[in-house]
DNA sequence: TGCGTGACCCAGG
DNA sequence: ACCTGGGCCACGC
């Protein structure tokens, strides 16, 4: 997460894809319900659809708006432009990438 | 052991 | 762009 550089974004599912943890977005969201750091660029994870995660009015929200605004990101009712966030087909170019990093998704 | 819950994700319609 | 159903995973009771 902290790789993230400032003023990009990324989703749940590619922060848990890229600590190893493939299908684990929901872990990364509650990791980060019960994360304390301060400086933690928590606010730099959305929803793969480009929206806040946060329940809409909530305070915890409108923080993240206000430090994402604060480096740049175009926050529009309550969602990131796509522009500033990854092209849809990052995630797929990781899981399928011909060599690394060797990661099968199970199947259905 | 079972079951509901959630800062999630995706394919379909 | 929104809604739905199914899948996923870790918790807590």
């Amino acid at each position: 997460m902290r790789a993230i550089p400032a003023g990009e974004t990324r989703g749940y599912g590619e922060v848990a894809l890229s600590a190893g943890f493939p299908r684990g977005a929901r872990r990364v969201a509650r990791v980060l319900g019960e994360n304390t750091d301060p400086h933690l660029p928590w606010h730099r994870v959305l929803r793969a659809d480009g929206r806040i995660a946060l329940p809409a009015g909530s305070a915890a929200a409108a923080e993240q708006v206000a430090r994402l605004r604060a480096e740049g990101v175009v926050v529009e009712d309550g969602r990131v432009r796509a522009a500033r966030r990854p092209a849809r087909h990052a995630l797929d170019a990781l899981l399928w990438a011909p060599a690394p990093p060797a990661i099968i998704r199970r199947p259905k």
